[in-house]
DNA sequence: CCTACCGATCGGTAGG
DNA sequence: CCTACCGATCGGTAGG
């Protein structure tokens, strides 16, 4: 339950990076926010970007311990795909600004943070990458000619969740989870028509590069 | 061919908007990359947030345009869906700066002009749920629970190519684009899992809600 | 945590 | 298209 000043300057900022962007965000408006001027915010934070720094942080880290013990588990891998599909919904839909702050304002840091940030962003992607080779390997996916493409669609996907979340709307954290995980696991076309796709495949293929 | 002043201008801020964002552009980045003052510049925009709406609407209608002829073609849903798709990660890999204005930065307009973008951007999402509407009402797509996600998800890994898409990578926009159509049509599990998974579809149902 | 302030930079303009 | 400048706002600090 964090309540310290340092604690509230975070929560504000955290909501306000989400939902202007940091550049926008000044520190009278996060000063505003918790009742403070903004010179007075330098007794509890040492800088802006420190600020984006610990959100960010913090974010990504908590986004990982959640993904790599279910990529890790020794499930099947589409089940795992699953759970981490799921999971990752629902941790945005709990933590909208978090998530929009870490999967978008890293871009504004500078020299080694932003190095460090982005370092532990190709330890998500890698796991995906593994899980999707895992699959593959079983024969539980289909093999793709670049398993890079399908995890940005993948991640393009689940990342977008928290622009368009909201609580308000028709469908809980989970049904969205379910449906993304219908998506990119099943597809959208009949098991009929899929057959007869299949079949015609080359006649869609493009012309050539 | 453009290559007047103005248009040299729109160029060079596509670009910078694209890659720092519009409120980490200065007037003077701008100056520089085309080799004028700021002040300068004024002699052929009216304002910083104007050029700012030129690029975002050139870059919508130029995409509604590509999208609704092929939205409302008489082709089956499946090929319209694919051919949409395709167009989609055409468009935004010949034109990633445009794009990635038009995607993200409109937030940034203000009153009636970000109520025009706003009402564009519906013009495309509307179209894609007639298309789910055709594919589900001809057999050719399953029913889904909510059709926004569905729509939603798409969007997402269709509008995420403008984030990750290098000329220099390994795929072509057409071998990128017919792997995202196989993802979100066809999905990654094989028949043979597919069978399996969909008859113990209510085992990994949500708890409740 | 406030008062009072710093130098830097912002979008934009007058006048030529 | 430049010179010269405007008022506003920025992140941050000294001193209490």
């Amino acid at each position: 339950m964090p309540s310290g000043s340092a604690d509230r300057i975070l929560e504000a900022a955290t909501r306000l990076f989400g939902e202007r962007g940091y550049p926008s965000t000044s520190m009278r408006d996060i000063g505003d926010a918790v009742g403070l001027l903004a010179g007075s915010l330098y007794s509890h934070i040492s800088s802006k970007e420190a600020v984006l720094l610990q959100i960010v942080e913090t974010g990504l880290d908590r986004y990982l311990g959640m993904l790599l013990p279910i990529v890790e588990s020794d499930a099947p891998a589409d089940v795992r795909l699953r759970r981490a599909v799921t999971a990752h919904v629902e941790l945005v839909t709990n933590r909208v600004g978090e998530s929009l702050v870490a999967l978008h304002q890293w871009k504004f840091l500078s020299g080694e943070h932003r190095e460090r940030i982005e370092a532990k962003r190709h330890v998500a992607s890698d796991a995906f990458r593994r899980l999707l080779d895992d699959g593959i390997e079983s024969g539980t996916f289909n093999a793709v000619p670049d398993r890079d493409i399908v995890i940005a669609g993948i991640l393009g996907t689940l990342n977008s969740v928290a622009e368009w979340y909201s609580p308000k709307g028709r469908a809980t954290p989970q049904e969205i989870g379910e449906q993304l995980a219908d998506l990119l696991l099943g597809g959208l076309l009949t098991p009929a028509r899929r057959r007869a796709r299949t079949t015609k495949r080359t006649d869609v293929a493009p012309a050539g590069r």
